[in-house]
RNA sequence: AGGGGCGUAGCUCAGUGGUAGAGCAGCGGCCUUUUAAGCCGAAGGUCGUGGGUUCGAUCCCCACCGCCCCUACCA
């Protein structure tokens, strides 16, 4: 096989051809350092040349050239490992004549071990002066261009790796990544959670309102669901008596693609018994200010044009979010107990559209009948959501779109649920789960009804049974931890948090011909 | 799915209705502390794909492919 372009191609491999006559392996096994690139910069920083020659530091170090600098019978090159470059320096009557002919013989994008010492350039560039060169692998193809980068976005998906060789900003952002994960095992952890992995193949897509991705097992003979949730086996484990439980890992969701939607997404769900949605609230602001503070130094997080302030949550029930936010030339924005009157959510939202027609914004728009409660959550959807950009707890929503939280006590029409949103994001959302087996049992039946895509097609006789059995008080929580990566990084696009996001395959050239002349 | 934008050398980008340009990378030469090393020389392209208009299309028109952004669905 081979790649474009396929002159350098050949090139590359005729001189991999070369090392090789030159008594070198093609593909050695191994090379033991001393230091790291990274590791050799940050230790010597501040140790000065004369001090390096005065207590000589002999090294070890394998990298990746990335800079290669030929002057006659000397070069320089840079070497990068765990992210940084370090400066090389290779003198033919120190190497030898058969260490430069390999030192010729190397391209950027190969990867080398070099053993010598440390010393200060004239420039005072911390470097190592080489004693021996040790070939480790070629690059047959070429690395992108060094001054700009990858700046192609489309390649920098397909090809990450090449995009995490050249831009440290990428690699960070997923080294961060790492460490909001391990910051949420060690909070919940500490907390006295235990973390367990339930199917990612379902018999019955539940625990959320999603479409689902198709499987078949051939063995069984039977169609799977790609979960798009893994709430109901996490609670059945509470039922089990695993009382404070969390799982972090895939949901799948075959819906559209967008810059915070990709088909495939990292969530975090955890359960905790005995509680309820208000102790999740409180939890969640703990949470977020100390992760906040732990990755980016500050409870206060830049992202994009806004300081936003994980210290401090408004909360707000999703009525007084549409009131709040109900523009100024709509009219007087409607009164609480409007919007909690039947009918009123409705009402209200007509009310929105004539301004909306007339202004060019976005309606509150409905296929088919819908509830008072999904009025209500289309009427915030509309009006309110994008604009939460500092965090905000938003509570209280209507149980005809939550049917798997308990309702309230005072008003059975409102659920004890809340979402977290920022940056007009929604990040999480968790509720006190509702156990009563009975009650779970006619949610179920009248998603079913409801129909759609997005309604489970089958009743999840098992989670009922389980419910049957008894589960504590518990309240349940889901973060998403691509958006939230996205928040604590600046990144305004779900694919620069994802290594390999979704994208269509590359169309090959006779794929793209035989394309021509069809028609969707 | 609808609207807008983009697609030119391996990479980053110019450009024009009349045989295609630069920098970097690569190739040959000079150069033993360089820093986006420098100097000299040569090479590299179905201008995303397919049609159409035209004497002539990389450029204008149409369709298709891919990516990006917005809207819709959704977390």
């Amino acid at each position: 096989m081979e790649f474009e372009p396929r002159d350098q191609f050949e090139q590359r491999q005729k001189k991999l051809e070369q090392i090789q006559a030159l008594g070198h392996e093609a593909f050695p096994r191994e090379f033991r350092w001393t230091e790291s690139p990274a590791e050799l910069l940050k230790d010597y920083a501040a140790v000065q040349g004369p001090e390096l020659e005065a207590n000589r530091k002999e090294v070890r170090v394998a990298g990746r050239i990335v800079s290669y600098r030929l002057m006659g019978k000397a070069g320089f090159a840079h070497l990068q490992g765990g992210g940084k470059r370090i400066q090389i320096y290779v003198k033919k009557d120190v190497v030898g004549e058969k260490g430069f002919q390999l030192f010729h013989l190397l391209d950027l994008g190969d990867h080398i071990g070099v053993r010598g010492h440390l010393f200060r350039t004239r420039t005072g560039e911390l470097t190592i002066w080489v004693d021996e060169l040790f070939f480790l692998a070629k690059a047959l193809l070429p690395l992108p261009e060094k001054w700009h980068g990858l700046a192609d976005i489309e390649l920098r998906y397909r090809q990450r790796y090449l995009d995490l060789i050249v831009s440290e900003k990428s690699r960070e952002v997923y080294q961060t990544r790492a460490r909001i994960i391990r910051e949420l095992r060690q909070f919940f952890d500490g907390r006295g959670y235990i973390e367990v992995e339930t199917p990612m193949m379902h018999p019955i897509a539940g625990g959320a309102t999603a479409r689902p991705f198709i499987t078949h097992h051939n063995t069984l003979d039977i169609d799977l669901y790609l979960r798009i949730a893994p709430e109901l086996y996490l609670k059945r484990l509470t039922v089990g008596g695993f009382d404070r439980v969390y799982e972090i890992n895939r949901n799948f969701r075959n819906e559209g693609i967008s810059t915070q939607h990709n088909p495939e997404f990292t969530m975090l769900e955890f359960y905790q018994a005995y509680s309820n949605y208000r102790d999740l609230m409180d939890l969640n602001e703990q949470l977020f200010a100390q992760l906040a503070q732990s990755i980016t130094g500050s409870t206060v997080v830049r992202y994009g044009e806004h300081e936003l302030d994980f210290g401090k949550f408004t909360r707000l029930t999703m009525r007084e979010a549409i009131v709040q936010y109900w523009p100024s030339g709509a009219g007087a924005a409607p009164a609480l107990g409007e919007l909690a009157a039947p009918g009123g959510a409705q009402r209200a939202a007509e009310r929105y559209n004539v301004w909306a027609k007339a202004n060019h914004a976005e309606y509150a728009a409905a296929k088919g009948h819908l509830s008072d409660g999904e009025w209500t959550g289309r009427l915030f959807e509309t009006i309110a959501e994008d604009k939460l950009i500092q965090p905000t707890i938003l509570y209280d929503f209507p149980t005809d779109i939550s049917p798997l939280s308990k309702q309230k006590p005072e008003d059975p029409a409102l659920a004890e649920r809340f979402e977290i949103f920022a940056a007009g994001m929604e990040i999480a959302n968790g509720f006190s789960e509702l156990n009563d087996p009975a009650e779970q049992e006619r949610r179920f039946a009248a998603q079913i009804a409801h129909g759609g895509d997005e309604a489970p097609k089958q009743l999840d006789v098992d989670y009922l049974r389980a419910l049957c059995h008894g589960m504590p008080p518990t309240a349940g929580e889901g973060i998403g931890i691509d958006r939230l990566t996205m928040l604590l990084t600046d990144s305004h696009s779900i694919r620069d948090v994802i290594l390999f996001p979704l994208l269509r395959p590359e169309a090959k050239p006779e794929d793209q011909a035989a394309a021509e002349g069809e028609k969707e």
